[in-house]
Formats: C-alpha cells, sequence, structure tokens
RNA sequence: GGCCUCGUGGCGGAGUGGUUACGCAGCGGACUGCAAAUCCGUGUACUCCGGUUCGAAUCCGGACGAGGCCUCCA
C-alpha cells in the first residue's frame, strides 16, 4: 500500500480539507507544533484528547522517520487575562500560578501515558520573539498601533504579496465574517476584524513587558502572537540553515495540531501573523484538529455539572484505560465520553494484559502500522490489536506500543493492581489454598463459600489443572 | 442569521459502489462438582425521501436529527 518516496502517511489536513500524502519538508528534521495547556486551573478531560492524540501521531513519526528526526513542540500558556485575575485574586504571581498548575498538568498527563514533548516552551519566556514578531509586521504596513495597543490590519493582508488570503484555512470569506459578526468592535480598532498582537497593561492585575513598536506603556500579549513565536524559534530559527529544502520552505513546519474549536480564530491568526511576518505562503503544511468529547451525552459544561476533569477521571480509572477509551474513536470524530464506555475498555485492557503477559515488544505488525498511517485510524489499528492479540506477543506489544499502550509486563501491572487495592497476596493464596483443599475433599459447600469471599472481595478466579494434574488457581484484581 | 462536521446492529465503532468488519454485551456449546476464567459458534445495521447506476448503506440532491465555530473554550 505504500507510496513510493513517502512513508505511506496520509493525513487530513484541514487547510486543503483533504486527506493527502504526508511529504516533510525534510524527512531527517520532521517537525511538529501542537498548542498546549493555559495553565490556569485542572485540566478537563476534553483537554486530554489532543494531548493523547498527538502524542500518538508523534510516536508514529518517531517509528517512521526514527526517533532522532523528530521534533514535536507544544506551548503552555502561562499568561492571558484568567490566568491574570486568578493569580491576583491569590495574591500570588503568575508565575507561581502557573507552575503550580503545569505541574498538576504533568501528574495528569504522565498518566496518561503520554510522552514529554522534546520542547514544551512557555509564553512569559518568548516575550523577546513576540516583540520581534510584532514589530516585522508593523514594518510590513499589516499593523498599526492604537492606544498603546498593536493591531493586526486583516484587509491590509490582500496587499501583501506571496502571503494567503485570510480566511483561507478556517475557509471563511472577510464578507461571511462580517455580516455574521459578534466581534465587539473597539473604537481604537480600524476594523472589526482586526485582532490584537499587543496591548497596555494598566491595571494592578495586569503583569506587564516593555512594549514593542515604540509604545511606552508596558504591555503583555495578545492570545495567537505566542504560538507565532514559539514555532518560530523552536521549529524555523532553531533550524537555520540545516534543512536539506527550498530556502522559502525553510521558514515554514511541517505539522500544526490543536482541537477543532482552535481553527477559527486562532489558528487562522496565528497563520496570518507567521506569514506576513516571514513573507510564506503558509506557516505549516498541516493543519490537524481533533473532534471535540460530550460527556454522557452532553455538552461539557460547568453549569451542568458535568466538567470532569483528567484528575476527577484517574481518581476512578487506570490512565491507561482513559487513553484506550479516547484512541478507540478516530480523532476527528466526536467522543460521548461515558462510563460505560471506560468499563468496556477496562475489559479490553484486562483481556489484552492476559495476552500479552510478560513479553517483551519486537517489532510492530505493519497491518497495524498500515491502519495508523491512514490518518492515524486508532479504532481500525486497534481492531488489527484485536486479532494480534493471539499471535506473537512480542509483535502484539510493539504494535500496542505506537498507541502508547501496554507498556508494563502482565507482572508489573498486576503487582501495582494488588498494591493500590490494599488486598494482602498472601491472604489471598491462604484461601484460595482452602478452597483447593475442600475441593480435593469434595466438600462443595465450603468450596463456593470461599469463592463468593473472594469474588465479593474483587478477585477473579481462573481455575485450572497443572500438567500433573493437580488443581491450581490463579487470581487477580480486575479493574 | 452565516460557515462547517456528522447520522451504521442492544452499545461502542471501522470500511467499501456488488462478497464476514472488529470489539463489548446477549445467546448456544466445550470445559467445570457447580461456577468463574478461557476457547468455539451465533443473531440483529447502515436516519428518512428522491435521483444517478445493471446494482448504493457507500455517489448526488432534499428533509429530519446531533454537534462545532462565528464569544481568547481542546
Amino acid at each position: 500500500m505504500s507510496t513510493i518516496g513517502t512513508t505511506g502517511l496520509k493525513l487530513y489536513n484541514t487547510l486543503t480539507r483533504s486527506k493527502d500524502d504526508f511529504v516533510p519538508i525534510d524527512p531527517a528534521a520532521v517537525r511538529m507544533y501542537v498548542c498546549g495547556p493555559t495553565v490556569y486551573d485542572f485540566a478537563h478531560i476534553g483537554n486530554a484528547r489532543p494531548i493523547i492524540v498527538f502524542d500518538v501521531l508523534y510516536r508514529l513519526l518517531r517509528h517512521l522517520y526514527g526517533a532522532a528526526a523528530v521534533t514535536y513542540v507544544r506551548n503552555v500558556t502561562d499568561v492571558d487575562d484568567k490566568i491574570n485575575k486568578r493569580a491576583f485574586d491569590s495574591g500570588i504571581t503568575i508565575r507561581q500560578l502557573t507552575d503550580g498548575t503545569l505541574e498538576q498538568f504533568h501528574k495528569d498527563i504522565d498518566a496518561l501515558g503520554a510522552l514529554r514533548p522534546d520542547v514544551e516552551p512557555r509564553a512569559t519566556d518568548h516575550i523577546d520573539e513576540m516583540r520581534q514578531i510584532i514589530d516585522r509586521l508593523v514594518a510590513a504596513g499589516v499593523a498599526y498601533v492604537a492606544e498603546d495597543h498593536v493591531l493586526f490590519e486583516v484587509a491590509a493582508m490582500a496587499r501583501l504579496p506571496g502571503v494567503p488570503k485570510y480566511g483561507a484555512l478556517s475557509r471563511r470569506s472577510l464578507d461571511d465574517m462580517i455580516a455574521g459578526s459578534r466581534v465587539e468592535v473597539a473604537p481604537y480598532k480600524r476594523d472589526a476584524m482586526d485582532f490584537v498582537l499587543w496591548k497596555p497593561s494598566t491595571e494592578a492585575h495586569e503583569p506587564g513587558w516593555p512594549s514593542p513598536a515604540g509604545i511606552a506603556q508596558p504591555g503583555r500579549p495578545g492570545w495567537h502572537i505566542e504560538c507565532s513565536a514559539m514555532s518560530w524559534k523552536h521549529l524555523v530559527a532553531a533550524f537555520g540553515g540545516r534543512l536539506k529544502c527550498e530556502p522559502a520552505d525553510a521558514l515554514s513546519f511541517d505539522i500544526h495540531g490543536g482541537g477543532i474549536d482552535l481553527a477559527f480564530p486562532h489558528h487562522e491568526n496565528e497563520n496570518a501573523q507567521s506569514c506576513c511576518a516571514f513573507g510564506v505562503e503558509r506557516m505549516a503544511s498541516v493543519w490537524m484538529h481533533n473532534g471535540f468529547l460530550q460527556v454522557e451525552g452532553a455538552k461539557m459544561s460547568k453549569s451542568l455539572g458535568n466538567f470532569t476533569t483528567i484528575r476527577e477521571v484517574l481518581d476512578e480509572w487506570d490512565g491507561e484505560v482513559a487513553r484506550l477509551n479516547m484512541l478507540r474513536t478516530h480523532y476527528r470524530q466526536p467522543i460521548d465520553w461515558t462510563v460505560s464506555g471506560l468499563e468496556e475498555s477496562a475489559r479490553i485492557l484486562d483481556d489484552w494484559y492476559r495476552a500479552a503477559g510478560d513479553a517483551d515488544p519486537t517489532t510492530p505488525a505493519p497491518e497495524f502500522v498500515e491502519a495508523l498511517a491512514d490518518d492515524l485510524n486508532t479504532a481500525k489499528a486497534i481492531s488489527v490489536l484485536h486479532e494480534l492479540k493471539s499471535g506473537d506477543a512480542g509483535v502484539f506489544k510493539a504494535s500496542a506500543a505506537l498507541l502508547g499502550l501496554l507498556p508494563r509486563t502482565a507482572t508489573a501491572r498486576a503487582n501495582a493492581r494488588n498494591a493500590e487495592s490494599g488486598v494482602d497476596p498472601a491472604e489471598i493464596e491462604a484461601l484460595i489454598a482452602a478452597r483447593i483443599a475442600a475441593r480435593t475433599a469434595r466438600d462443595w459447600a465450603e468450596s463456593d463459600r470461599i469463592r463468593d469471599e473472594l469474588v465479593a472481595r474483587g478477585i477473579t478466579i481462573m481455575d485450572g489443572k497443572d500438567a500433573s494434574g493437580q488443581l491450581i488457581t490463579k487470581w487477580e484484581i480486575r479493574g
């Protein structure tokens, strides 16, 4: 199935609205940027989706191109009005607030089995780069200063040669946007569609940095500029002169990902900023967007009381169960996040661990990689896994590993589970020995009594006979 | 109001212009002292209405329904 000259990887590109062969700008330096969390509070289960989805893509890219050839950048937004307000209200600095929230975020996504990105840049560490880009945009004539703000002038973009049309990514025409516009028109904007690159900090709770564009008043960045700055620094400038490609292509990178809600306005505006600042046709070649998640059939919202944090899910479920549950649906489809779904995922995982045992991973199955390479068809890949389950355990495990699943041995998992549950293995073994004695004595009442007790304690027992015909009973805790 | 995505069996969820998805649950069988675990087998489907076609669940149009964006929300 592989196409000559490529690895066979196809990805759906929001920019072209089609599933295209993935052709890296330089296969020796595959570069991906994903919009990460705004760290002001516990991350919710919807935030976990892009983390898991792009983690699978990261693993797949490393498999296809070699680990050393792939660079994954996922930013941390550590300055915005919610952060500013919450930090001020708590009497701490935004850095103190965001450090604490970021630590919690890392705990959450580590439990979900996500690899750390190669670079995890923070917005507040890149104010210089933001200023540079803003100054470039002013110089290019697509940004203007008004009342200590710097605004991107959307209409001016059309006058700049070699850059895309505004709206090309999200497929919106300026006319449509203006017609259905609910944008608040600030008096200092030349046009309602213009968006903020930089704004002045005047209130006590607003952190400030030296402003660009000759503005004396300290200020802070608008929402979109940080991604233009950080992707440029870590995926473009960091590779300056090292890429084997056309010079114009060296100013963009391969994959830009995030939630579907970010397509507009966030990614549209990032794209506009980066393209205009560097005079390029596109900021990234492939734009990928994951679908949304509902909880028990309803939109997740604080007013409905179904705002589920990752933390709450992890209190009840193994992170690996949550991960499998997420990957059972194709990333562009909506997911209905339900308890019954998690229960089914847990059953599947128990089954898989039993099949995988303590085998070491070897090489993933070609048909499995092929399924994943088809626009990250994890649902198909999981069905392949069901087939591989009864085959070679090493191949099964290596395949699952591309999804970030089955990272442990069955023994290690069972031990961890026993420790968590507070069950004393010696006590269970004693009960099982007593039951075998009762069975040998044909004392069925006693044997059944012990069995019922074990089941009541959440133990699954598996009766059998050893090679010499002796009764043996294995047991485990299922979850 | 404008733009976009989606609608598959009890449930989850792929795929394809004509042949079994797969998984979970259910049911039947094997195994068992009886169970459990495991293995084998098995039923039910493509929202509705038109159109294109030898043939559509798969392509086109419409209806209905669900969700998203246009509000710094993944």
